[in-house]
Parts: C-alpha cells; sequence; structure tokens
DNA sequence: TTAAAATCTTGACAGTGTCAAGATTACAAT
DNA sequence: ATTGTAATCTTGACACTGTCAAGATTTTAA
C-alpha cells in the first residue's frame, strides 16, 4: 500500500490519523506537527502542504470526532424510531460514551476553533448538524407531548448544555470521586436527562 | 513601590498578576513563562524560583480564578439570605458574568490541573469549596421544598453542570448565532435553572 | 558574624511553528 | 508523446518556547 514514493498519496488523511493517535495516547499536550509529520513518514514541513498551520490541522481533527460523534448519535436515533424518550436518553448515554472513550479529542472539539471556527467550514457544517441532530429529537418529544413545547432550539441548547456541562466537569476532573463512586457518570447523565424529560 | 533591587520581593503574585493580564490581553495561545517574565521585568528563569513548570504557574492562575469566582458567589448568596431560590439563580447568573467576563481564565480553570490535579492542594482546596458552595444551595432549596429531596451533591453536580455546560459551549463557539440573538446566554442560563427547580 | 537558604541571572539545549527556496512528481493542454 | 504548470514534498533557517545547570546576589537564621 505505502511504497515509499516522494509523493505520498494520502498524505492528508494520513496526518489526521497520526493525530488521532497522538492525541489517544499521549495527550492534547504532546501533539505537534513534526511528531504528526514524523509518524506519517514525512518531513517536518510536509503537513504545510495540506493544512495552513497547526489551526488547521486541530479543525480537521476536531472535524473527524464530530463527523464520528454524529454517526454515533443517528445509530442511537434509528434504534429506537418512534420513540423519542428513547433516543434521547439513548443519545446522551452515546454522548457521553464518546466523550469518555476519546478524552482527548471530545476536548479538542470543544477547545481549538474559537473566534476563528467560521475559517473552517467541514467544522461548522459538522458541528451544525449534530446540534441540529438534538434539536431534532427535541422536538419530536415536544410532538410526542413528553417535554414542555416551546422553542425547541433553546430547550436543545439547555438539555444539549445539561449532558455536555456534566461530562466536561468530569473529564476535567471536577467532579469529586465521592459522588463517582456512588453514581457513574453514565447514571448521572441518564438521571439529568430523564428529569429534564418529566414536565 | 517597585525599586529595582536584586530581589523582587512580591515576584509570586507579580507572575500571576502578569499572566491574567495576558492571557485577558492576548488569549491562552500566547501566554508563556518568558513572556510573563519579561512583564514582571526578571529574568527568563525567575518563574522557576516560584513555580517547578509551567503547569504550575496555570495552577496559580487557575486559583487565582476559583477565589474570585467563589468570592462573587459568595456575595451572591449573602445577597438573598433565607431565599434559597434567588440564591440559586443569582449564583447561576453570576458564574455565567464571571465566565463571560474572564473568558480565557474561565477556560484555563476547566482545563489545564488535569490528572496533575492532586500536585496542587491550593487549587483542590478552592475548587472543591466553590463545588461545595452549589451544593449547599442545592440543599437549601431541598430543605425548603423548592426542588425534590435525594442526593444533594448528585443534585448539584447536575444543576452545576446544565449551566457550566450551556457556558461552556457558548464560549467555544458552539450555540449558533440564531439562538442567541433570540435570548441572551444570561436568559438561557436563567430559564435552564428555573426549569430546574419547578418540581 | 557567618553559614545556609532563597532568590535571581546568564547561558545553553532540544523542541516547536513557520517561512523560503528548491527538488520531485503528477497532470493537463498542446 | 511532450512539455509546462501545479501539486507535493524536502532541506535549511529563524525566532520562540520550556527547562536545566551553574553561578551571583540577597535574605535569614544560627
Amino acid at each position: 500500500m505505502k511504497s515509499k514514493t516522494y509523493h505520498h498519496g494520502d498524505l492528508k488523511n494520513a496526518l489526521i490519523k497520526a493525530g488521532v493517535e497522538i492525541l489517544a495516547k499521549e495527550g492534547i499536550g504532546k501533539l505537534s506537527l513534526r511528531k504528526v509529520a514524523l509518524k506519517a513518514g514525512v518531513s517536518h514541513t510536509a503537513p504545510y502542504s495540506h493544512f495552513s498551520d497547526k489551526q488547521s490541522l486541530i479543525a480537521a481533527i476536531s472535524t473527524e470526532g464530530f463527523q464520528r460523534l454524529s454517526k454515533a448519535l443517528d445509530s442511537a436515533i434509528k434504534s429506537h424510531a418512534n420513540n423519542p424518550k428513547k433516543q434521547l436518553i439513548k443519545s446522551a448515554q452515546v454522548y457521553t460514551e464518546f466523550a469518555l472513550r476519546n478524552k482527548d479529542i471530545f476536548k479538542i472539539m470543544f477547545s481549538s476553533a474559537l473566534e476563528k471556527e467560521k475559517e473552517y467550514p467541514a467544522f461548522v457544517e459538522i458541528s451544525q448538524k449534530t446540534f441540529i441532530q438534538v434539536v431534532d429529537i427535541v422536538r419530536a418529544c415536544q410532538e410526542a407531548n413528553i417535554i414542555k413545547s416551546g422553542e425547541a432550539d433553546v430547550l436543545a441548547v439547555i438539555i444539549w448544555g445539561q449532558v455536555h456541562g456534566i461530562i466536561a466537569l468530569a473529564i476535567e476532573g471536577q467532579i469529586s470521586h465521592t459522588i463517582l463512586e456512588k453514581k457513574s457518570l453514565q447514571e448521572i447523565v441518564t438521571q439529568a436527562v430523564e428529569q429534564a424529560i418529566k414536565k
């Protein structure tokens, strides 16, 4: 597959993949353009043929992450067709699982693009799509009279924010062990969503 | 106040202050030990007399941030004595305001210490204290029969997580403008807490 | 008074992001 | 098929970073 030609052939994806691996094994602090290049077997400036700068690579990795998350949400939704309540709970659980399994990618997804977000259309598109998935479930819940009606997008922000916040706090070690010994993160998130639903 | 003696006199605090300023003016990406040292008027390795490494300085800055946040929460609580509902809502609003006014400090507070958290006792202490403040309000709400009784700490995580999550998403630009044009972040957070209370 | 500890400096090193110039290859137009 | 142009990749360089080692200066305590 990879003969050592001058042109790599699929370097862009190889760099993203290498970045994801470094992220998973060594964490954000150890992610550098040069190391990614080394891992892909190219010179230290080769990445600049595919990414304008480090931010750009990070944006690509984040995009990857959102694509995987979005996919996972999709199958969660499909696995409970016509049951918005289960869809919502399952989605929250899938979200939690993704975050726990991909801590550093999750962190980078929500802490990089920043104000330059708009410069990466692929990132904007998939992250918006992900949010729309949540909004759609909330809307379905409203139509099924499971949660109160109103602005679905605002409600989605609240519910999504709740799930996201609990996970974020947990990943950053802000939730004490005493609590996490009593209830797993999955249980806490599930309880939170169920409470939000009952209305 | 500052005569240029060999010994600075209060370098540790000066470094933290310089760090906070750089953070506010230039953002996380521009925060470096050397720049902090320069700003404090000392050599590039002087910080190592007070901080073992960069992480350690960041921990100190985070600690500073938590102290300010905790103080703000305190006055929010005191301004509505014997009214836990108002205390809770006001606390959420204070939390929101702090985050919006100190975006980069807020980010660093919840994205640095990581697993080495325990190595910084001052940080652990104040961040725990902050959480306990929230738990106490929740407990007060329970006693006042405003929210359902149960494990106060878990409930606090859920409510705090909700507030934190909405803010985090907003700060990272993950909440669309369409939504934030309809409702300000303060309004969304307030609505979220009020919903959580009604039970 | 003086020995030890704390604080700060200079100098060095490896690692980083990024630019500039040039080499190699792929590809499209002729 | 040839050729010129664009894409891709390399080498080399630069400034900036975190961090260590050695030593200078000052404070503190014995």
